[in-house]
DNA sequence: AGCTGATCATAT
DNA sequence: ATATGATCAGCT
């Protein structure tokens, strides 16, 4: 295995994800020739893309699901000891301006979350190159879950869009929250102010919480 | 101990 | 600056 070609449907995605369950992330960086991070603080985003280039996920930042033509988008999930999931899940940057984006049937949640293969991957106190893959879960929301993902989205959306996007916090959300995402504190975004009138403010995330991420691959609770 | 706000790396 | 991939670390 050196670098692998799209998978041709969601069968062979499967069973390539269901071939890396138990590797650690050593032997698979290993095994495509890539360098490991030297330390978990200056490689937060390794692990994905690491899984990327292993299942053959088209690589750069365009704002397409990784496997566009079979609609799936890839998550690593980091999993504790305790065997729940240990951090909130980055999906999409969240609307600060009017436009498709604001409405949840043509929104990058939508999309983004539609089809997922959630990958669980070791984390905790474990160095990065010893971690090993879980047994990876393809996902599409039910019903139920859809209508609560669509709940924290047109609440926090509508504030956004009556120029609130200053109150929001974290707190807000029952499965979905909104939470800076930026280079830091100082880069700033254009978004709709109290009056209607343009502000800059620090660009925003939707994340999925643990909570829901648990719930979703099914993770023991001990 | 869990969570929120902040931050790190890379590509376009 | 905007998008992708996420985890860090201080505060409650």
């Amino acid at each position: 295995m050196i670098r692998p070609v799209e998978p041709k449907d969601i069968d062979d995605l499967l069973t390539r994800s269901r071939a890396l369950c138990g590797l650690r992330l050593g032997e698979l960086a290993r095994r495509l020739n890539i360098l490991p991070p030297p330390s978990t603080i200056r490689g937060k985003g390794w692990t994905g893309q690491l899984l990327e280039r292993a299942l053959g996920a088209q690589a750069g930042s365009a704002s397409q699901p990784d496997f566009s033509h079979l609609s799936v988008e890839l998550k690593t999930l980091p999993i504790a000891a305790d065997g729940l999931p240990k951090e909130s899940t980055y999906v999409c940057i969240a609307p600060l301006l009017p436009g498709p984006e604001a409405r949840f049937e043509t929104s990058c949640v939508a999309r983004k979350l539609s089809r997922v293969l959630w990958f669980p991957v070791e984390a905790g106190p474990t160095v990065l190159t010893d971690r090993r893959l879980g047994r990876a879960v393809l996902w599409t929301p039910s019903s139920g879950q859809w209508q609560r993902i669509r709940t924290d989205f047109d609440e926090l959306v509508e504030l956004i869009m009556t120029g609130g996007v200053e109150h929001i916090t974290a707190h807000i959300g029952e499965v979905m929250q909104i939470r800076p995402k930026a280079a830091n504190a100082a880069a700033r975004a254009k978004a709709l102010g109290p009056n209607g009138a343009p502000i800059l403010t620090n660009p925003r995330g939707f994340y999925l919480r643990p909570g829901f991420t648990a719930e979703i691959v099914g993770a023991r609770v001990r």
